[in-house]
DNA sequence: GCAGTCAATGAAAGCGCTTTCACATTGATG
DNA sequence: CATCAATGTGAAAGCGCTTTCATTGACTGC
């Protein structure tokens, strides 16, 4: 009663009455049979060229609009596609959207869109809806999930890829790139600047492999070299400027001997914030320390004197993920693992290490 | 045959069978019929307690995933909604698809988005789909949309709200802010600071109601006081960091004489771009001249010497957006029109006009 | 000229679910 | 005790579309 009164009151909310233009008016204006008109309109191929105009003219007039839940039901098809993201705030995912978006549409499919809030948990539950929504396939950040999500997908045989992360050891599909790897580079760079005392501002490690990854590259190749990164000279912080700052302010203050020459960030908002501590500290970038971003995001190049980051190509993740998915479903083969380039932007944030 | 191929291609790509767990399976196992199951999920109030918990725990055994589209060709409600917007690409309109989503989420609903890359056209074409896609609701940016596009929704009975902007001669539900009076009040205080030398750097004005408003907003204050914004002191550009930088440039470049003392731009990320060029030009803001942005983006407030902005409530605004679409579907009463407060955030990039 | 082929069409059977509607039960009421 | 209203449940009819399958002609080749 409930449920049914709601739609009622609804239904009457249109201006105009309901436009119940279904495929079989349109068949009867044309004068064909349902069959034919679905025929015409979605496999013209199929049909005659004089049945193809003449049903296409009928659906004109009527303004008729196909009801997808109908044709997702009778083929099994719903041409839609579903995104988990973190957060839409972080501009470097909804970069990535964007890039799945655009090229989803140009193959005739939609996109929605959900987000975990960087947490598996909500993940789960945001995949389960999208499941139960019918996407076709789904695209995920990173390659840390709980295990049952796997298990849905892949008992229902929906396709699915992971971004943003690349390991060649992980079992399932991925368009991404080696954090471990990247962040070894960034690392591999600043030593060979000569620094020898680092610190890092890190993103939370917890359900994030990224963050994850990216500390334990700069540990190990640190470590390789004999260096330790103290744990006091390590920060986890969300993703954010004040983040960067503050953790930088509780990284450098009260610490006038031994401070750390390089400071590695997660992200270049954290490596913003740095900077912007820095220089409201009255310490020299380069000249006193080094600042290291990771994402390259749109400001990077501007922002005085520069951030050296890593550029990481969001918005061709994305696509290549609409391309993975779309292929997948329409029967097409699929590489399981693409690597994309990330590259070492260095600008004026890094320079040798004093002294 | 085609199509068939393909999906039998992929039907067979799923790594375990399919799950065909359907109502009726679970039905079966629980001992009852289809309607009493469907009862027992979707309206436990209609079935006894007993009934209520064995078709639940027939589901969970099963792994019961509901068929979305069979649920709304059967129910005639898709719980789906739809945002337009013009990209993803600007953070400002991806926290406010991030507000939505989050909101609509929390109402149980879904969120498909689409982008129209500041094209009218391009928005209408969008729209279409979604509303073929069978979403219950509709989210636009800018109140400036084809014609068409409201007919669409209206004889359909599709509830929409326009965000971003409110004019309230606009006939159209809508959540936002007045852009123009916006654009006034910051002109306003610019006036009020001394200064008489003018010129903006604005967004592309065509199909972006928002921009021509800003626009507007300006030459209106000052022609009230008898100022008149000439057309070489004003420059339409995309929103973006190089290109406000670029426009900046154009703008004070060989100029000596009669240069502007406050440049207004249309966003934060021009507004950046003009901080940026006039700190590599040697231009002291705001000793020879202030800058100002719209929107109070993330960087706004860290950006030495912080940028004189308008804040705008995105998140806010997708959350209204979210409210207003589902009391409309569900029936409950709502206020078509949702003005939303901006505030002029003053930093360190406005002063007053020099001499 | 006639079997055989092929393209073009229509009839009809669902796709998996919701939702009347009718049919028992039950318990309360006069 | 017979009557009436709840209350809980099942049977069955679709929701609007796609897709077999069968049928019809029109054409080919021998």
């Amino acid at each position: 009663m409930e449920t049914a009164g709601g739609r009622k009151r609804f239904r009457g909310t249109g201006l105009s009455g309901e436009s119940p233009v279904k495929l079989s008016d349109v068949a009867a204006l044309a004068g064909v049979s349902a069959a034919t008109a679905s025929r015409a309109l979605n496999t013209p191929g199929k049909v005659s060229d004089a049945m193809r105009d003449k049903v296409r003219a009928a659906a004109a007039t009527l303004g008729y609009v196909p009801d997808a839940a109908a044709r997702a039901l009778a083929s099994r098809r719903s041409r839609t596609i579903g995104a988990v993201v973190p957060t839409l705030d972080n501009p470097i995912f909804a970069a990535g959207v964007q890039g799945l978006e655009t090229r989803l549409e140009a193959l005739g499919y939609a996109l929605v869109v959900a987000s975990s809030d960087y947490r598996a948990e909500k993940e789960l539950r945001q995949t389960t809806t999208l499941v139960e929504r019918g996407v076709e396939g789904l695209m995920f950040v990173g390659i840390a999930h709980r295990p049952s999500l796997y298990r849905l997908l892949e008992t229902r045989g929906i396709p699915y890829v992971s971004t943003w992360s690349f390991d060649p050891s992980d079992p399932h599909p991925g368009i991404g790139f080696d954090n471990f790897e990247a962040a070894s580079r960034m690392t591999d760079y600043l030593l060979g600047l000569g620094h020898r005392r680092f610190a890092m501002i890190a993103g939370i490690t917890r359900d994030n492999d990224r963050a994850a990854a990216r500390l334990a590259g700069v540990r190990h190749v640190l470590a390789a070299r004999g260096i330790v990164l103290e744990s006091r000279n390590v920060i986890e912080t969300p993703y954010g400027v004040t983040e960067g700052r503050d953790a930088f302010h509780t990284l450098l203050g009260g610490r006038p001997d031994g401070r750390p020459t390089a400071v590695i960030c997660g992200n270049d908002l954290q490596a913003f914030g740095a900077l912007f501590e820095a220089a409201a500290m009255g310490l020299d970038v380069p000249g006193a320390l080094s600042i290291t971003g990771f994402d390259d995001s749109v400001m990077s190049g501007h922002i005085p004197p520069g951030l050296t980051t890593m550029h990481v190509p969001t918005a061709e993740m994305g696509q290549l993920a609409a391309d993975y998915l779309v292929n997948c479903i329409e029967g097409r083969p699929v590489r399981a693992k693409t690597r994309v380039e990330v590259r070492l932007v260095v600008r004026g944030s890094s320079g040798p290490a004093p002294r």
